[in-house]
RNA sequence: GCCCCUGUGGCGGAAUUGGUAGACGCGACAGAUUCAAAAUCUGUUGUCCUCAGGACGUGCCUGUUCGAGUCAGGCCAGGGGCACCA
């Protein structure tokens, strides 16, 4: 067993003890309350959170992973001088809590805070520089008490309104369902054939910042890109037009949303809506449309759902006159590809030039015509491909001849000139629906009186409670079934009403949290002095799954806040980094069921064998670590095992944070050698050292130059790499700095050397203290000193020792590597030249041939043209 | 289906952002130490060839450039999101 920290009867293993001198330090930095913050407009701040957790039960790796990056940021950033907010809270409603009620019969909130209280007992074994003192639950009511105030205050904003929308609808568990829980168009538990069924819900009016969501998206330049690139696709700002068709032989016009007015003249049929109020029309009298509403509305609401069917659809009967074409009309078709929370929910369709359009028109035999062509293929048919590119008008009356763009101009302006349409800018962003109809979840306070409608809640009635004596034993809603809970008087006329028993969305919990650690005990939500001086989070870190909907919603959050008066700023989160996922190789036994990673062992002749039948085992691909699959590794067990230092190290050496990585135990292993060989070099060495404090002599020897310089040059790199978050370089030039530092052997008596082997050591103890704080603590006192090193200074570069007075320069000839040179610095090019052409190697290669030029990149590289 | 990302040795990955591809770690191999093993230390380790040298090489194909892992266009493969999982 290797692994133990403290192998008796190993003499040359080192004595440390990780689960021991984790605790020790892990007690102290809680009795002094080193990690505990407050407001001080004096000192500047820097505010570094992860993503909370919901509270599973157990931290897993991705946990742990999450949490050391915006730990080593914290202790970094301490180290540098700032205030630092570094708090931990829990996402703690949603549905997991009812399942396991369902399931198991333990209430939600005891189920909740049992697998709190389980949690924090293991990132507290991380070692994490948090301030617990300003830990917070979602659903305590000291939370969401204050989330029903910010409500309020949205309504009276008008930032919330009630309107029909849809949910998934399970007929015989009588209950909506979540995406998650439809499963081939049935209920999960059920097995019912889902429905789509409208509801009243409540709305955030998120839409109304669509065009200040998207441009605020420009400031934040800390953000990914990728993550801006996408909220900007999924706002969808587009610019197109409307235009009014008129039903043939009616009064009534039919209004479309397109972006591609210039294919108007290859119209061949308009598509409604299932949902389309004409649509809700003719099915009354209509039953193959009403039929066909019926299969639509079987379809789930998911986007996905809508747009991997088979293009369906049923005609209406009617027609719409062509707006330009004298004469022709098009027919009107219910279709299932038509969204009515987009545009108008109506559309023309164009068959040469949309791919739904295409295959819709092709299954009921309708007209395909080509009105946009490339170059030279004016008079090419349309095949199973619709041509979606720009290109040349043509069959297109007076738009023939013009470009895509140019056309889309000219079209709105005759529309325009004649009434029948105009240019308008639309937003896929649809406003956010927030109602669940579930118990666990922040009651939305507000209350259905027969005579005063829809009354908001006193704020001084507030927190509005979650019942606890609730029950699952039947279908649906708990805070509906309650016998008295609902019951109340209506804020305005006294009279007998009753309580909204939707609760929020667990979206909602998250779109504030961040504001409210800044004061978690204050009385209002937002406490503005103290987010005043905290926010914006400065680095806020999380998965990347979570690029659109948790942040987008939190940025319409803060926006409405301002709105409130709450907060004074727009954007919540300066700098947003997103972690990748730890993957794990799966495993399968000989009957073909998983196995965890803890099940599986090497037999003698290499090949994995099951733990204790010794029967063979597959090995399957790398996977996301998922309970199903059992690919996963217990945070517990590794720290247990390796220490935290060690896991700790290795969630950041290795793969670059942003991307996924794979746990494996020799990848651990090597981290926790590390910990060791520095733990014993520093022990073992320290008495060769210069006290604390001896100033540094006039010379140094050749090998003792070389370390300080490297050490120098070493606290460059890691310092960039932590602000850069490239940990797993950083890692390398510790890796790298080690080996010369185990290599400087100090000359006895050598003032030099026992000042240069002091000080790298200082400098790796401080460089390595963010990555593995306990070790590094430790060390730190080894070396002699009182103060914690969680309160010491980073370590600072002397510049003099971080250049090189020579570099190494590459010549290349026609690209191509002959011989590297070693020049000063900054050397003059015509002498650089020189040098390069005068290599053997160089002249080998340019042999008889001319050199036409020479290029010089100084301190990079030659390269001889021929 | 739509949007976004990723692809480099046996493996994880590095590359000052267009300038010596493979840093650092893991694994493997060889040696030292040991009664022996573990641990530790030292060295080697992209592929191929006619091996003091050279050719090839960053998923595939084309291009731009004195020079491409890096830029552009087109493919292929894997992953994330798609509004009620969090």
């Amino acid at each position: 067993m290797i692994f133990t920290d403290d192998e008796p009867g190993s003499k040359t293993m080192s004595r440390y003890n990780a689960k021991e001198i984790e605790a020790k330090w892990q007690s102290r930095w809680e009795q002094e309350k080193t990690f505990e913050v407050e407001t001080d407009t004096s000192r500047p701040k820097y505010y570094v959170l992860e993503m909370f957790p919901y509270p599973s039960g157990n931290i897993h790796i991705g946990h742990v992973r999450n949490y050391t990056m915006g730990d080593v940021v914290a202790r970094y950033k301490r180290a540098r001088g700032f205030n630092v907010l570094h708090p931990m809270g829990w996402d703690a409603f949603g549905l997991p809590a009812e399942n396991a009620a369902r399931d198991k019969g333990v209430h939600p909130a005891e189920w909740t805070y049992a697998n709190i209280a389980n949690m924090r007992t293991e990132l507290k074994s991380m070692g994490l520089s948090l301030d617990w003192s300003k830990e917070l639950a979602t659903c305590h009511p000291g939370y969401y008490g204050k989330q029903q105030k910010l409500f309020l205050d949205f309504l009276e904003k008008g930032l919330v309104y009630r309107k029909e929308s849809w949910v998934n609808w399970d007929p015989v568990d009588m209950t909506v369902l979540a995406n998650e829980q439809v499963i081939d168009g049935r209920g999960w538990r059920s097995g019912a054939l889902v429905e789509k069924r409208k509801l009243n819900q409540w709305m955030f009016r998120i839409s109304d910042f669509s065009d200040d969501l998207l441009t605020g998206l420009e400031s934040l330049d800390r953000w990914p890109d990728r993550v801006r690139l996408m909220q900007e696709n999924w706002i969808g700002k587009s610019r197109g037009a409307r235009v009014h068709f008129q039903i043939t032989g009616s009064d009534d016009t039919l209004e479309i949303y397109t972006t591609r007015p210039d294919t108007l003249f290859g119209a061949s049929f308009m598509g409604i809506s299932a949902d389309h109020p004409l649509t809700q029309k003719l099915m009354k009298d209509n039953d193959a449309i009403a039929e066909f509403v019926a299969e639509c509305h079987r379809m789930g609401t998911s986007e996905e759902a809508i747009e991997k069917a088979e293009k369906k659809g049923v005609f209406t009967g009617l027609t719409v006159d062509h707006p330009f074409i004298e004469g022709k009309t098009l027919p009107i078709y219910v279709a299932n590809f038509v969204l009515m929370d987009y545009g108008t929910g109506a559309i023309f369709a164009c068959p040469g030039h949309d791919q739904r359009d295409l295959d819709f028109a092709r299954k009921y035999d309708l007209e395909v015509l080509r009105v946009v062509a490339p170059e030279g293929a004016e008079n090419e048919p349309i095949g199973d491909t619709a041509y979606t590119d720009p290109g040349k008008i043509v069959n297109s009356d007076f738009l023939n001849g013009l470009d895509s763009e140019a056309a889309k101009t000219e079209i709105i302006r005759r529309l325009e000139e004649s009434g029948r349409g105009e240019a308008t800018l639309n937003y896929r962003l649809r406003d956010w629906g927030l109602s669940r109809q579930r118990y666990w979840g922040c009651p939305i306070p507000v209350i259905h009186c027969d005579a005063c409608g829809t009354v908001p809640e006193k704020a001084e009635n507030l927190p509005i409670e979650l019942p606890e004596d609730v029950t699952f034993d039947k279908p649906g809603n708990p805070l509906d079934h309650h016998p008295s809970w609902k019951h109340t008087a209506c804020p305005s006329c006294g009279a007998d009403a009753v309580r909204e028993t939707d609760t929020m969305d667990t979206f909602v919990d998250s779109s504030w949290y961040f504001a409210r650690f800044c004061a978690p005990r204050n009385d209002d939500p937002v406490s503005k002095d103290d987010v005043d001086y905290w926010l914006p989070v400065d680095q806020y870190i999380g998965g990347i799954e979570h690029a659109i909907l948790h942040l987008l919603y939190s940025r319409f959050f803060t926006r409405a806040m301002q709105e409130t008066g709450a907060v004074d700023i727009k954007e919540p989160f300066s700098g947003l980094f997103t972690q990748g996922m730890v993957t794990h190789e799966t495993y399968r036994s000989k009957n073909g069921t998983w196995l965890f990673p803890h099940e599986v062992v090497h037999n003698d002749a290499g090949e994995p064998v099951h733990v204790e039948t010794g029967e063979p085992v597959t090995i399957g691909g790398v996977e996301k670590m998922s309970k199903s699959k059992k690919n996963v590794v217990d945070p517990g067990e590794i720290i247990d095992k390796f220490g935290a230092d060690a896991a700790r190290w290795f969630v950041l050496s290795d793969s670059p944070p942003d991307r996924d990585m794979e746990w494996t135990d020799a990848g651990a292993t090597g981290a926790w050698r590390f910990k060791h060989r520095l733990h014993r070099f520093v022990t073992e060495n320290a008495d060769k050292a210069a006290a604390s404090g001896t100033p540094a002599p006039d010379t140094f020897s050749d090998a003792a130059l070389s370390l300080r310089k490297e050490a120098h040059k070493t606290i460059v790199q890691v310092t960039d790499n932590i602000e850069k978050l490239h940990f797993n370089s950083a890692i390398a030039a510790l890796y790298k700095f080690m080996s010369s530092l185990a290599d400087f052997k100090p000359a006895e008596g050598n003032e030099g050397d026992a000042f240069a082997l002091r000080e790298a050591m200082e400098i790796m103890i401080g460089l390595v203290g963010p990555m593995m704080p306990h070790l590094a603590e430790e060390l730190w006192q080894t070396v002699g000193h009182d103060v914690l090193l969680a309160d010491s200074p980073w370590p600072v570069a002397i510049e003099s020792l971080t250049v090189d007075n020579t570099v190494t320069m590459a010549v290349q000839v026609k690209g191509k590597l002959r011989a590297t040179i070693e020049v000063a610095k900054d050397e003059d090019a015509a002498k650089v030249e020189e040098i390069a052409l005068a290599q053997p190697n160089v002249q080998t290669a340019i042999g008889d041939n001319p050199v036409r030029k020479v290029i010089v990149v100084p301190n990079r590289i030659v390269n001889v043209v021929i």
